[in-house]
DNA sequence: ATACCATGAACAG
DNA sequence: TGTTCCTGGTATC
C-alpha cells in the first residue's frame, strides 16, 4: 500500500522539514538534473519559510525568490538527519542540505524555482485551506452553489477546497451524510457548513497522525490504545461494507477516479 | 521480467 | 473526455 498525499501530508511536511530547515543557509542541487527554474539560484541562501497551501509548497529564499513543489501521486521526500548525507538514490529531483538534515525530494509533479508572481498566481487558482486559520469557508460555499456538477466531483477540486483529495472525500461525505453525486447548486448553507467542519476536522487530525484515520475509536471496538490498522481507518473509502451498516458500498467514476459512498447512510 | 495500480493534476482537442 | 507524466509496491506470467 501507498501513501499518496493529500493536504494533511503537506502540512506535516511543511511543519517538519520546517523545523529543520528555515534560518539556516541551504546548499540546494538538483542531482538528477531536472530541477526547472534553477536549483543555483538560491544554493547558499537562508530558507526563511516553508509555507504549505491545500497540497502546494512553497519555499521563502532569503533571496526573494520562491520555490514551489508538488508531489502529486508519486512525489516523496526523504529525511536524512544530522550529518548523514548519502549518495543521491534514484532520481532526486531536489537536495537540500542544512546544518541539521539532508532532505531528498523524488517524483514530484513540479519543482521549480519562482518569482513571487508564481506563487500569487498559484494561490489565486487555490479555493481556501480548511487546515490553516482565519480561511474563508463562504468561498467554497459560493462556488459549490453555482454548480449542477455533483458535491463529489466539487470537493475535490483544488479551486473550490484546497486539500482533498479521493480519501477525505469519501470519509467527509460519509459523515455528512450527503451523497456524492447530489448537485452543488442542491447544497443549502447548513449542510456545506457542516462540511467544512467535517473536512477542517478531519485535515486537521491528519497533520497529527501524520496518516489518515477518519473513524471514532468508539466505532470500531477496540482494545484500549490497539492501533488502528489500515483498511480500519476508514468508514467507505477502499470497503467492501460500509463500515457503520454493513451495507455494500457503492463505487462510481467521477472525473476518472473512483468514488466510495454508503447509498445507506448516504442516500440520493 | 512484466503489468498494473494508486489518495494528482495539467493539457489537448 | 481522454492522455500524459512522475514512482514504487504488489500481482501475474
Amino acid at each position: 500500500m501507498h501513501d499518496v498525499p493529500e493536504g494533511h501530508t503537506i502540512h506535516k511536511i511543511a511543519k517538519d522539514h520546517g523545523k529543520l530547515l528555515t534560518g539556516h543557509e541551504i546548499r540546494v542541487s538538483s542531482p538528477q538534473g531536472r530541477f526547472s527554474g534553477d536549483a543555483e539560484r538560491v544554493d547558499g541562501a537562508v530558507l526563511e519559510r516553508i509555507e504549505p497551501h491545500g497540497k502546494h509548497l512553497f519555499y521563502h529564499w532569503s533571496t526573494g525568490d520562491i520555490g514551489h513543489v508538488h508531489l502529486g501521486l508519486f512525489g516523496k521526500y526523504k529525511v536524512f538527519r544530522g550529518e548523514e548525507r548519502p549518495e543521491p538514490r534514484g532520481a532526486v529531483r531536489m537536495r537540500l542540505v542544512g546544518e541539521l538534515a539532508t532532505i531528498d525530494l523524488a517524483g514530484p509533479t513540479a519543482c521549480s524555482i519562482d518569482d513571487p508572481s508564481e506563487r500569487k498566481k498559484i494561490l489565486a487558482r487555490l479555493g481556501p485551506d480548511p487546515i490553516k486559520p482565519r480561511q474563508r469557508r463562504q468561498k467554497m460555499f459560493d462556488k459549490i452553489q453555482k454548480y449542477k456538477r455533483g458535491i463529489g466531483d466539487l470537493i475535490m477540486d483544488q479551486s473550490v477546497v484546497a486539500g482533498v483529495g479521493n480519501v477525505y472525500r469519501a470519509e467527509a461525505l460519509f459523515v455528512c451524510g450527503i451523497h456524492p453525486l447530489r448537485p452543488g447548486v442542491d447544497c443549502d448553507e447548513a449542510e456545506l457548513d457542516a462540511l467544512w467542519v467535517t473536512i477542517t476536522g478531519m485535515l486537521r487530525q491528519g497533520v497529527k497522525d501524520g496518516r489518515i484515520i477518519t473513524v471514532s475509536r468508539s466505532e470500531l471496538d477496540l482494545p484500549k490504545g490497539a492501533r488502528i490498522r489500515r483498511g480500519e481507518a476508514t468508514y467507505t473509502y477502499k470497503r467492501d461494507h460500509c463500515l457503520r451498516c454493513g451495507t455494500e458500498i457503492e463505487l462510481i467514476d467521477i472525473a476518472n477516479r473512483t468514488s466510495y459512498h454508503c447509498p445507506t447512510c448516504q442516500p440520493r
